[in-house]
DNA sequence: CTTTTTCTTGACTAAAATAATAAAGATACT
DNA sequence: AGTATCTTTATTATTTTAGTCAAGAAAAAG
């Protein structure tokens, strides 16, 4: 159970954006150096979440990404289901009905109680939330220097 | 975001145990039979469950696999992580703490929350929660016949 | 004590997913 | 025209998943 660095390396670039795209497009390189992510990987990431219609295109040298809405509108499902496809499904809940006995019938409640629970989580939490907790955050840290 | 075939296997084997252990053990091919797994990487899991003090087993021509434990004692968790290692954290939950942002910091709180619920589910389910569910269901299905 | 049946161990393999890397093309600004 | 950027496609290396295979060890039955 766990996010790849697909999902991990774009969250970070997304909440990059977030909070550097009021003045214009971000250029891949600058999230790239940032977040420590490898420039043509993140180059790929960057595409999904344009085609996902979450971040938006300028080419040129003016060129690069910004948030295509505002950041309280972008949930992190919407990240992470654009990069690593829906919350998946257990195998056994397969339309197989007709094999599947009853143990199958109860394990499979059970994931999509827990399945369910963890994309509640990420479905209320929106990017500006993030931005706000990371603010609080490194207000508490500043404090305790 | 998913089960693996090993997990799904493993839960479907010791819930048969949970089953049919009752009188002495159950030969690892009347399991496979009875669930569709392939025998032999079946075999690898129960091993694996038996490491983990889980079910005993005996060998010769009386040998299976049973219980090692009341059902009662066993959660879902515990065959999971037995199966899977410890419900995984993140990549970004690693000890570099000295390179990670607060944004890192903000998405691992919200990922240790979301496991942690699931973590709370899988504990608190027991196989025997699970036969008592199946047998709950089945009668339904009786009735519904 | 030999045979059969089972678990046990370890090595091996095939397929898929993950995590990139590389190179050539398209567009917009200067 | 030239350069910086996104865009697309192909290729590669590594790791994980999902098995398969074969030889060994223990317990029961004959």
């Amino acid at each position: 159970m766990r996010l790849s660095t697909k999902g991990e390396y774009g969250l970070l670039a997304i909440i990059d954006l977030a909070l550097n795209s009021n003045n214009g497009p971000v250029k891949t390189m600058q999230i790239s150096e940032r977040q420590g992510i490898p420039k043509q990987y993140l180059n790929q990431l960057l595409l999904i979440l344009k085609k996902a219609g979450l971040i938006s295109s300028a080419r040129g040298r003016q060129g690069g990404y910004q948030l295509n809405q505002n950041a309280r509108s972008i949930s992190l499902l919407d990240v992470v289901t654009a990069l690593e496809g829906p919350i998946e499904n257990i195998n056994f809940l397969g339309q197989n009905d007709s094999t599947a006995n009853s143990t199958e019938h109860v394990l499979r409640d059970l994931w999509c109680q827990i399945l369910s629970n963890a994309e509640k989580l990420l479905k209320t939490t929106t990017l500006e939330e993030v931005c706000e907790r990371r603010k609080e955050l490194d207000k508490e840290i500043m404090y305790y220097i």
